[in-house]
DNA sequence: GATCGTATACTTGTATACAAGTGTAAAATA
DNA sequence: TATTTTACACTTGTATACAAGTATACGATC
């Protein structure tokens, strides 16, 4: 095959990924269109027809979608191939059930470890760029909210717990691009985030983690009542 | 190849595997030889050896190592293989971190959702086969202990959740085949087992919690006690 | 004797050919 | 016309050949 050029793609969660081989070009790729549902739920997926799109073979594009679904993002079934995964009010309800159980605690830990750094940093990214008429806003604003989620589970020094998150965020992605859920908090939106930043920076555990949980179980009852609204069972 | 006759593995974690093909039966053998430390921690694994030894092709080979390395049985290296996951004193307190913040809300949703067929399904794995002379009863414990506690989640009707646990008590499995922590709660070990069956019987959603969260850091200090003592670091 | 460089054997990375299974559409029958 | 059957195109599953990269051992040099 040709030596393909690696298009630089925009960080899209801040895992440390080896060194790029072609694999992990395929995986990042059907996974920026997965979470922005180009392609989108449901969709059957082709391996020749990706194989052409992306300029690799079978191979490289097998290990991706393997990858994929074991994360969630797609489903499989033998002999008849992947699907996006689909996007249903269930399997919403647990995502939120697990955040809402995970990164409460997730921020404790975090307000008992903070170092001055962490702090420095997560009041860098915990206020956020908010113009909700923009179209490209609100998605910028989406990836904000997440890369501050992320920071503060990092806060807490436990990667298990970190990939957890960091898998839940992206799977919280879609319903964004399809335009559903866009309502946010009637507050200012960033209010939260830096309460639950200085609750932390003042090692207030129980504060960090009071106001972690009051903020996801707000937010994800208003993106189960879009989802809800929008038809989605 | 030839039509291999797949030996009935004793389920290794009851997860719905799909319909039986090759990666999912070299996935299951390696998975359970890594558990049993039959692969020990550290070793290098060589593609052409297992595939000789599996009698499969590298394709499917290579399925079941990308999986594996997906829920950090093995670790990977680019151009360098795979080695089964190095045991660690961090990566174990990570996880009893990870226990100590899932498993007790996991039972307390259970509390909140058990049906009458949970509670009995649950009365019934709580009691263990205990015999801390016999070599093989050992395993066997461990096996019904980690039973008894996706038991738990699985009746607090999440799957995100009850795939993380399950995760969390396969890597979990190892240090009992290398012989190391194999203390048991002085107490009679069923005993908290019996108790959070009870508290999920009653509904009792804060006494579940509180057990279960107390059950897991006691025997979460055992492990990292004996890891320690061991020289692992 | 120690260290560096190089060649070679070995391992992994990728592409592709072929086998096996699935779904669909057309044709035959009721 | 509706339904079943059958054949064919298509997709996925597996094996394997070849390319590319890595590590080790051997020899040359200091």
């Amino acid at each position: 095959m040709s030596t393909l050029t690696r298009p630089s793609l925009i960080e899209i969660s801040p895992q440390s990924v080896r060194p790029s081989a072609l694999p992990d070009h395929v995986y990042a790729v059907l996974k920026q269109q997965i979470l922005s549902c180009a392609l989108k739920p449901d969709e059957r997926l082709i391996e020749k027809k990706l194989c052409d799109e992306l300029h690799v073979s079978r191979t490289p594009l097998r290990e991706a979608l393997n990858r994929l679904s074991h994360e969630e993002l797609l489903s499989f079934q033998p002999h008849a191939g992947y699907r996006v995964a689909s996007i249903t009010l269930s399997r919403f309800r647990n995502l939120i059930e697990l955040r809402a159980i995970v990164e409460p605690q997730a921020a404790a830990l975090a307000a008992q470890r903070a170092t001055e750094e962490d702090i420095v940093e997560l009041r860098a990214c915990a206020s956020l760029p908010y113009d909700p008429n923009d179209e490209r806003g609100f998605v910028d604003y989406c990836r904000a909210n997440a890369k501050f989620h992320l920071r503060v589970v990092r806060t807490a020094r436990n990667t298990a717990l970190e990939n957890i998150v960091m898998s839940a965020l992206d799977l919280y992605q879609r319903p964004t691009y399809l335009k559903i859920g866009r309502q946010l908090d009637p507050k200012n939106p960033s209010a939260k985030h830096l309460a639950i930043t200085e609750a932390i920076a003042s090692h207030n555990v129980e504060l960090a983690r009071d106001i972690m949980l009051q903020h996801i179980t707000g937010g994800g009852e208003r993106i189960l009542a879009a989802l809800s609204a929008a038809g989605y069972s």
